[in-house]
DNA sequence: TTGAAAGCGCTACCAT
DNA sequence: ATGGTAGCGCTTTCAA
């Protein structure tokens, strides 16, 4: 059995108060007392007061949890979301808080979740999709949270560190116009629930249920409109993951058809990148070159000359640590917006023979 | 004030335990019971049996610890540690562990560490340096662990998958060797306790204190003995961290002087793009090409063109929270060690001139 | 400077 | 199927 506070008091003869005082308060009590009392826990195999008794007692924990409402391994797959992590990570390491990772299961049925049970005293919620389910536990639980988006049942407490998803898509988008290009097909990911990978019907940019893909595809929209395409022409195209892979599949049939778009504006670099190795792979077969843009300026977005909206990932995730962490950095109404910059690079292009 | 199950309890006229029952033991009692005992809880706000006293109570918390001893955000920052976590999160997935990170404070004379006061069931410890002092903490709260290097002061409850540092290194050396290189220089982080970057005299490959540094120097002093090189005659050089442009700053000093190495054997391959990017920056300057090899494989290196030993760093992860988490996993002796590959690309080529 | 008392909120065992 | 009892290990008043 190991030892407890208990048994150090018992075996130097003191109560648990004064134990309980060498550790968490040394101030009070004499540096003779505290060494004799250190001493003795050494020699008992005691290691120090139990993490979670403390953190029952106390009413706090002393960490994090961070939220991926998706596949955990999400987390450390996707190069936008490893740096908002490590951003993240800067602000916890700064305060000596840790970071619990939760895996949100697939399966929501279970009696008790993963996310009931996280000790922690606040959450980072990095929003991807469905998390609505995942909100509620948390604000029931009465715990503060910050998500990376504005959420459309946002309450008064809520806070969130984000970007202006709709300006920033009609920048680049504006890019693309500016070229002269008018058959243009956006690409989101998961834009309807369970949508196949490839083109899809959407009545409006608003009907997208996921709030960043909505706000994106409006940005989009509303440039177009701007020089004349009204949504129905455009053509929207639907990627089932947030990879690489995902993105190719997703163009892969618009790209064999006999007039494909001019442009492909996509919701984030990897799903960008995943089209620039489609049109890679189709190559000469293609009529005319196909501009592409991305969404984030990940590290790979340079080196693929990707066209593209950057935005600051580490400071969104030390941001929000800090909103959590350092109340005092939360502005009045809870929210930041960060500045976001169009990327232009060699990806995007005039529109061939105008 | 947050209800609790008493609470609930009273309200519905029950008692503690048919409430607690309702959620952690649903056949203990009739649905209709626990429908009514549900709907109360609802009504009260109360948002299920908080996390912190269940652990206390039933004496285990449902996370696992993970500890890079370095700064946390350093997980997040290299490529490697990246998919070490990315298999890690993995396992614990599919067990709904939560993965707790914890940060380890520069500063570890305070009297309480982070470690100490992690409420986990076990650890993952991802050796970068001077990790004994975390380990020892470990050790005492009588917690288990996993290390992902054999230990020099290893007990024999100490379970660690990892690979044949020696020989993997020995196998890139190898090859190096096989070109017909003989004026080599060698490219560790941190090969003694704060060292500057550059040139470094040490005695012999054993006498680099971090296991992982120690079993790839001596592997490259193998392959180098076996064709006449005695390791004296060998540059060993020091990078301050691991990343890029510290390769790059280790390497700077012998590329400007006037015999440069034929080949740089590193023992990262973020180290080794480093190396790479010191090459090109110096170009045209450079008396003859430098052969250049990194250690780990990690996704970078290809589109570099760099030689390189592959290690499973998924895997590693993966089987690391195995482990711990699936006690059946573990082998009798608590080792396992994961085969690697040579992986030869253009980074590397023969002696000009030989 | 030290100690006694009073829980923090819950679950598991054993009865009924 | 339900309830009573007995802590899990600790910290924090408060009084001495």
């Amino acid at each position: 059995m190991k030892p407890t506070l208990q048994d150090v008091a018992d075996a130097v003869g003191v109560s648990r108060s004064t134990v309980s005082n060498a550790y968490s308060r040394p101030d009070q009590l004499s540096a003779a007392l505290r060494t004799k009392i250190l001493d003795a826990a050494r020699r008992l195999g005691y290691s120090g007061p139990n993490p979670t008794a403390r953190s029952l007692r106390r009413g706090f924990v002393g960490a994090l949890g961070v939220l991926f409402t998706s596949e955990l391994s999400y987390a450390f797959t996707d190069p936008f979301a490893v740096r908002f992590l490590a951003g993240v990570s800067r602000t916890a390491e700064r305060h000596g808080t840790s970071l619990l990772l939760v895996p949100l299961p697939a399966d929501r049925t279970r009696t008790r979740s993963v996310v009931e049970d996280a000790a922690v005293d606040g959450f980072c919620v990095y929003c991807v999709g469905d998390e609505d389910w995942a909100l509620r536990v948390i604000r029931d639980r009465g715990l503060p949270y910050v998500t990376t988006a504005a959420r459309p049942d946002a309450g008064p407490d809520d806070r969130y560190v984000g970007i202006d998803e709709r300006a920033a898509a009609r920048s680049v988008a504006d890019h693309v116009a500016a070229l002269g290009h008018r058959r243009v097909a956006v690409l989101g990911e998961t834009v309807l629930p369970d949508a196949p990978a490839g083109p899809l019907r959407l009545a409006d940019p608003g009907a997208a249920p996921h709030p960043t893909t909505r706000g994106r595809f409006t940005g989009f929209a509303d440039a177009f409109a701007a020089v004349g395409v009204a949504w129905p022409a455009i053509t929207v195209l639907n990627a089932t993951a947030n990879n690489r892979a995902a993105g190719a599949a997703a163009v892969a049939s618009v790209l064999a058809g006999d007039d494909p778009p001019t442009a492909v504006l996509a919701c984030s670099d990897v799903l960008a990148l995943g089209v620039l190795d489609a049109l890679a792979a189709a190559g000469p077969r293609l009529p005319r070159p196909v501009s592409v843009t991305g969404f984030d300026d990940i590290a790979e977005a340079a080196a693929a000359g990707l066209t593209t909206v950057r935005q600051p990932a580490e400071e969104k995730g030390r941001l929000a640590a800090a909103l959590l962490l350092e109340p005092p950095a939360a502005p009045a109404d809870g929210h930041l917006v960060l500045p976001t910059d169009l990327v232009v690079r060699t990806s995007t292009g005039p529109v061939p023979g105008s």
